[in-house]
Formats: C-alpha cells, sequence, structure tokens
DNA sequence: CTATTAGACGATAAGTATTATCGTCCGTCA
DNA sequence: TGACGGACGATAATACTTATCGTCTAATAG
C-alpha cells in the first residue's frame, strides 16, 4: 500500500493545456483529490474532502469541473446504477460487477475478464469508442446474508 | 407495424400472482400502457399516457409500482446514462448502443451482438445473473452533423 | 350481512441531487 | 493601468424521487 504521489503543479498544467482548460488552483486540487479517492467517489465525498485544501471552495464548481474534465475527455463518466453523477479515476481498462442487491460497484480489469465480444458490423454505421460492461449479479457479501 | 395486443386481465391476474402482487386496476393499466411504449420512458411519459386511461392516477402510484414490478422481478431496471428512472420494456435479451454526444440509445438484440465474454471465474464469489454491455460511441447522426 | 384489517391509492409535503444565475474577483494582455 | 474574459462562490431554482397521511376497497372473520 504505498501513497499516490501528487501530480505536480507542471504536469497538471499540460494536462489543461492538452484539453483546452485553463490550469486554475481549484482545479488542480480537484483532480488531485479525485485522483488519490478509490472507487467511484460522489460530488459530496469529493467536495468534502477538497474542503479541507480549498476551505471557501463551493459544490458547484466541483459539480461544474467534474462535467468539464469529462466534457473535455480528462475524465469518464460511469453514472450507471449509482443515483448520482459518478467519474472513473481507474485508468487501466476494466469494467463493472454490480450487486443488484446492495448496489455496490466493483471494478474488474478487462484483462481478468475473458475476451470482448467481436463486432463485426453495427446498425446504421455507429462508430464504437468502447465497451462498458456491467455484470449484474450478487456480491459474496449479499449471498452470505441471504443464506443465513 | 402491426400494433401490440392489449394483456387480458386473467394474463396479468397470472402475472401478479406469479409475482405476489395484487392484480389492481391501476397496476394494469400502468402494465399495458408501459408494454406499448417502445424505448425508455421516463415515469413521466408513462404517468402521461396512463393519465388518458386512468385520470386520477398519481405520479407517486406511478413511482410506486415500477418500484415494486422491478423488486419482483416483472421488469428490469437500466438506469444508465438517463437522468431519470428507466425500465426495460425490450423483453429480448439485448444491449444498448450510447451515443456519447447526444445521449441517444439504441437497442441492440444480443444475437445481432456478437459472442458474450466467457467469464472463467469471479472475484470472491461473485454470482453472475447478466451482462449489461453499453457500447459506447458516436451515432450516424452526431458523425454526419460533425463532419458538416 | 357487518366489522375488521391489510394493502393500495391520491394528494401533497419533503428531500436529494443538480443546475442556473449573478455579482465579484483575478490574471492576461493591450 | 485598464479592459476583458473566464472562473469562482453564494444561493435560488429546478428536476426527480420519496415519505407521509388520510381515505378507500376488497377480502376475511365473526
Ligand atoms: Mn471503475
Ligand atoms: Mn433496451
Ligand atoms: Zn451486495
Ligand atoms: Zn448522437
Amino acid at each position: 500500500m504505498h501513497d499516490i504521489p501528487s501530480l505536480d503543479a507542471r504536469s497538471f498544467r499540460e494536462l489543461c493545456a492538452d484539453h483546452g482548460l485553463a490550469a486554475t488552483h481549484q482545479r488542480q486540487m480537484l483532480y488531485d483529490v479525485m485522483r488519490t479517492m478509490p472507487g467511484h467517489p460522489s460530488p459530496e465525498e469529493i467536495y468534502a474532502r477538497l474542503k479541507r485544501r480549498i476551505p471557501a471552495i463551493s459544490l458547484a464548481t466541483v459539480y461544474k469541473n467534474i462535467h468539464l474534465f469529462v466534457e473535455r475527455g480528462v475524465l469518464k463518466e460511469v453514472s450507471m446504477h449509482h443515483g448520482s453523477l459518478r467519474v472513473e479515476m481507474n485508468g487501466h481498462p476494466h469494467h463493472h460487477l454490480v450487486c443488484s442487491q446492495c448496489k455496490a460497484i466493483t471494478d474488474i480489469e478487462e484483462e481478468d475478464f475473458g475476451m470482448l465480444p467481436t463486432l463485426q458490423r453495427l446498425p446504421g454505421g455507429f462508430e464504437v469508442d468502447r465497451y462498458a460492461i456491467d455484470v449484474i449479479g450478487i456480491c459474496a457479501a449479499c449471498q452470505k446474508a441471504k443464506s443465513s
């Protein structure tokens, strides 16, 4: 278990430049906080942490910039099965195990997953970017709870 | 283009009995309205149609019974990429093409899709029910719009 | 037949998540 | 040193959903 190193200002500026964004202090702190949160944290959770670094930050700014990051392709949205906005901080290509009981979401790396469906042709010329696969089922914890 | 035949009261009673639900008039009309709506209609859209048949119906009743149908397995929830509750009325096993530009969602039948991923083993004994696959990309309309 | 009771319903208040608005501030560049 | 445009924070507003509660209804027990 090693800490995720902080992104330095230089690389963050580059990241922003690449995506046509102004590199503000709030954005860098937001991005950095998100990078260090595992799983798929909610805007509120992100906001709570970010506030420790920038007490004056506003929740609206969090929402605005998460959306901005998603629009510009810095982050991917992964809003399924939650009641709120989520973004993907796991950089590896991966999919999700979704427990239909407790709604828990677990990452599963693409390489641990088996083969991808090989799609030959698509209706009306749909241009594929990627596959997002949810494995719906019951997690181990909920199985145990049910059988008891 | 042929109309979807109305579900008769007898079969609806059976359906409800199978799932441990009281077969009320409101529920039958709700189910019947939903059956005849293509795609993934929102609660509001369903409510609007249902109101024509039962002017006194309440939106709360729509929500309550959609949730009930989902809980009891009469319907499947498919809340991805929308800002609101959606259920799947397409009975065939299928997946979705999702345009990342305009957010349009199109069904794609499982058999038209290619093979399913063959999952060997699952982390910690997750019990698989089904796969929900979203093909993320750009729809034909948005491609045309972009290139123009 | 009543009386009882367990949902089911409709109206509506409340709650959550999200977005829009707006006044202000700050860094960049003429 | 202004002027400008984008970003920020506060907060009002919105959209969606759920909780509450009084009433109704259909089935059941007496
Ligand atoms: Mn993930
Ligand atoms: Mn569908
Ligand atoms: Zn679970
Ligand atoms: Zn599109």
